[in-house]
DNA sequence: ACATTGACCTGGGAGC
DNA sequence: TGCTCCCAGGTCAATG
């Protein structure tokens, strides 16, 4: 589930907890992840290290230390949560790092579609492949309009790929798409330089009032301190079949993109 | 080199 | 109440 804005808001949430202290024991409940967790080597590394630093990258949250860094990626329904040490794990927790604080970092994932891996190697493997950050200054609608006249796909398509800008899930990828104003089946390829626009305006608007509001809370995601995400409130066109489109009062369609519920407005959304 | 499809998991809700 | 079916925010390997 999280996408760009759940991830950042988790990564702030843990960073002061994390940055500076050291983690002094590493337990492994459940390593069977999207890759099997490397339990030996997980603690030999990050015992007694200290935290240097915590941050994002795409939908991935990178822990680094002096021996190398902890790769976390939360899948479709991963949460981390610092909890006090005296708060009982629940069903699929599968990760927990004690720190010297006495609080605890916990991974929990019920469809375990999530990642935790140890990595030494810099670039990191994970992340070679990853295109450009959204809310970066390098994305530019140069850069946006460039991309689109060089694939094939479908937008909604194109904005989900993560190989040409990464943090934007289904979601997103719908808000952005009502916002844009522009139909989620309009080949890439055929937006005009307006409406590339229009929609790169869109994506950092999006992704910046959803990182403020705390991320998107459907079912699975919570904050670190286990508070929903508010931006479930506002929004316009995910999850709302059939309901009025808030511009025009037509009613929301849903259909298949590439395997994902696609939310939009026939009305305000063109080719 | 692209784009598309199925597989990986568990849990919750709808329908019977 | 309980069963079955379908759906879910992501990614990757295997196809075309």
């Amino acid at each position: 589930m999280p996408e760009l804005p759940e991830v950042e808001t988790t990564c702030r949430g843990i960073a002061p907890f994390l940055i500076g202290h050291i983690i002094q024991n590493i337990k492994v409940h459940e390593p069977r992840l999207r890759w099997p967790i490397n339990t030996r080597v997980i603690q030999k590394q990050l015992k007694n290290q200290r935290v240097l630093a915590v941050s994002r990258r795409a939908k991935y949250i990178i822990v680094s230390f002096s021996t190398g860094n902890l790769v976390i990626h939360l899948g479709m329904s991963g949460t981390l949560a610092i909890v006090n040490k005296h708060t009982l794990p629940r069903k699929h927790d599968h990760f927990e790092c004690f720190l010297n604080s006495g609080k605890i970092l916990r991974f929990n994932d019920p469809r375990r579609f999530g990642a935790v891996l140890f990595e030494q190697t810099d670039p990191l493997p994970q992340l070679a492949h990853l295109g450009i950050e959204p809310l970066d200054k390098s994305f530019t609608v140069d850069s946006l309009y460039e991309q689109t006249q060089k694939h094939r796909s479908n937008i909604k398509t194109f904005l989900m790929n993560q190989r040409i800008i990464v943090g934007i899930g289904n979601i997103y990828a719908n808000e952005c798409l009502f916002l844009a104003k522009i139909h989620p089946q309009t080949l890439s390829y055929h937006l005009s330089l307006t409406q590339c626009k229009q929609l790169h305006r869109a994506i950092q608007q999006v992704l910046k009032k959803a990182i403020k509001s705390g991320g998107t809370t459907l079912k699975d995601f919570y904050q670190y301190d286990g508070k929903p995400g508010y931006f479930s409130q506002a929004l316009t066109v995910y999850d709302r079949e059939d309901q009025p489109c808030y511009r025009c009062q037509s009613p929301v369609k849903l259909i298949q993109l590439g395997q994902r519920a696609t939310y939009f407005c026939s009305q305000c959304q063109l080719f």
